[in-house]
DNA sequence: CTAAATCGTAATAAACGAAGTTACATGAAG
DNA sequence: CTTCATGTAACTTCGTTTATTACGATTTAG
């Protein structure tokens, strides 16, 4: 099954955005995002229409950060993205009127209920402030080896 | 995001199976499941790898449960046809060496790691007995309703 | 005002995986 | 031996996601 990766990409995306402090273009997002330019207005169109980012079109245009770092979650990020299907398994949902299926239904939901919930609450936790702060931190361990 | 039904397909089957108590052919199951006997034959012949059901063939032949109702769970399931990919979201990790997508995937993947480790250990409580008597009391209350 | 750079977006193509289908081989029952 | 059922390989179909193309809209520089 193929995965959505997208909070992982504009997770990469904010992460570089937020080091370098100026504009970034679509291509060059889209070189650090290993994809092409029209995905990445795609996908930072999203979170502009949920205020994280701003664009300016023409000469100097480009992309920036718009929100607080510290203030910023996982869970919002995914939230923007349109809070995209988390499980890859789920029911088959084709006969509800079977009891058969009811049984296994509400013995599933239930399960990835708490699953989503707890996953969604660990996203909430995690700020981007946070995720540049361990980027720094790798980022002088790195330094210091070499 | 398409979603892998398989569990959720064979436990229909499996509960088909145990109120029956009889051989079923996968011509037999494949109705009840939505899909074709060379999909059933597909997906049972895994259950049967991990001992689950037994199959036998000519005339007369078809699918038993072969394990004990109370023993199997859905973890059991899970496992058997080959432990799928749970989420449908996921990293990148197409640039390993680069220090923002390791702090990126850091983060990300203690959440998943965290989430799976729930709905695993849920669907280790939930055996198929559990299930049967679920759809037993489904029945008994429909059959009182009507 | 014009030219160049950049985003915005629709339309289309390509890629991929899952499921369905066909075909035929294997084995068991009577 | 004939029939019925599974076992399995090969192929096709289908739906979704991503990539690409194309062009329009907007902004800056000179």
């Amino acid at each position: 099954m193929k995965r959505d990766s997208r909070l992982s990409s504009v997770l990469h995306a904010l992460l570089h955005m937020a080091e370098q402090k100026e504009l970034m273009t679509s291509e060059q997002l889209a070189i650090c995002m290993c994809t092409n330019p029209v995905v990445v207005r795609r996908t930072m169109g999203l979170l502009r229409d949920a205020g994280l980012v701003t664009s300016a079109r023409g000469p100097s245009g480009g992309w920036m950060i718009a929100a607080d770092l510290e203030k910023v979650t996982l869970r919002d990020l995914h939230e923007a993205l349109g809070e995209p299907a988390i499980f890859a398994i789920g029911n088959r949902n084709e006969s509800p009127g079977c009891l058969v299926e009811q049984a296994v239904n509400a013995a599933l939901d239930g399960a990835f209920a708490d699953a989503e919930a707890l996953l969604l609450d660990r996203f909430a936790k995690v700020t981007l402030a946070k995720l540049s702060a361990d980027f720094n931190r790798r980022h002088a361990a790195h330094r210091a080896r070499s």
